[in-house]
DNA sequence: CCTACCGATCGGTAGG
DNA sequence: CCTACCGATCGGTAGG
């Protein structure tokens, strides 16, 4: 009788870590652009192809659901920035070292990642539970341009006056604004990353 | 009869125009630090001291709430970015007129306006319906900056390789971004205003 | 993974 | 300006 039971829930569920994926993704997508309060767990579901109550089958809540999806989000673009650091040659200098950490970060935002678009949008409307769990995430990834950015102003390639904490703000502010106005298609990310760098240097 | 109940209608409510204020006040307030969805009418009512429902006997819905806030925040930063500007001797050079205009975006935004930073807040959540009614207003002000920046290009005054449009969307971006990290007291916004306009600059 | 449902809350309305 | 209420919708649960 169990076994029966057990064997009927085998053929209504996809297999696990897929649907638990593809419910990330719906979630990401739809936080991406309907922020954390207008997105509701029916939203999900439909996009999954499932009922508002199966989601709880792979989740044992919205919060964690959306803690999943941020947390993802911050690390894939910490990956993708440290990555095209690291691809870099050895003779890179703060110019180009700049230039694609700016890309690789303005290509996760916009192109990319929705994980990472839908932190960006959902964070400041999720309740504390979640935004504690994302702050460790978030604080790593913001090590790498405390770093780009103390070493760029030691080289003092950067204007004189401008503190590393102000010029930080100012190419993070620059980047994480970009999807107000972006427009895939009408505007190339390498002529940006070059252009937010000439701004930035001396 | 009717004049009966005119009356006491007059006793129960405050002075009209008042109350309507007071309420747009609170709605920016609670807008500014929860945004469009997490902001309710019940909300609002009880930072006034009214009742949900009483709300309706000043305005016709939630949506005409946000819209006035919304479209009164964007005239506030205009105002005070055009008076700056204004008030500048007619000696001034483009990097004062640029310190005087960054400045009273952010103190508008970071200091004085419930209305300016509710809107920057709201603006990607609230309906089409409220958003188009915001549009005229947002044009009006991003045309300050259009001008603005256009002629420090054309001066020669910035970055060379980069064009007017993400030169103002670097700006604004620098701008709108500080909410999220701005603490008032820790920081000064003229300090500020000059780090940014050095960064923009040659 | 679904059906059926719960309590809470939302924007808004009727009637005074 | 309040009381009392409406239909819709939310996150979440029980039971299968």
């Amino acid at each position: 009788m169990a076994a029966k039971a057990a064997e009927k829930l085998l053929i209504q569920q996809s297999s696990g870590p897929q649907s638990r994926r593809e419910i990330l993704d719906a979630a990401a997508r739809l936080l991406k652009t309907q922020g954390y309060r207008a997105t509701t767990l029916r939203d999900i579901a439909e996009a999954v192809g499932m009922k508002a109550g199966s989601i709880y089958y792979h989740f044992g809540s919205k919060n964690e659901i959306v803690a999943a999806v941020m947390n993802d989000g911050v690390d894939w673009v910490f990956e993708a920035v440290t990555s095209a650091l690291r691809d870099l040659p050895s003779s890179a200098n703060q110019r180009e070292k700049l230039v694609a950490a700016i890309a690789a970060h303005l290509n996760a935002l916009l192109e990319y990642s929705d994980y990472t678009s839908a932190c960006l949008k959902s964070y400041n409307d999720a309740p504390d539970e979640v935004r504690r769990a994302a702050r460790t995430h978030r604080r790593r990834y913001e090590a790498i341009w405390v770093k780009l950015i103390d070493e760029i102003v030691a080289a003092k390639s950067s204007p004189k006056r401008v503190s590393p904490d102000t010029l930080r703000r100012a190419v993070l502010g620059m980047m994480n604004w970009s999807p107000e106005w972006y427009r895939s298609g009408r505007h190339s990310i390498e002529t940006l990353a070059k252009e937010f760098a000439d701004i930035l240097l001396r």
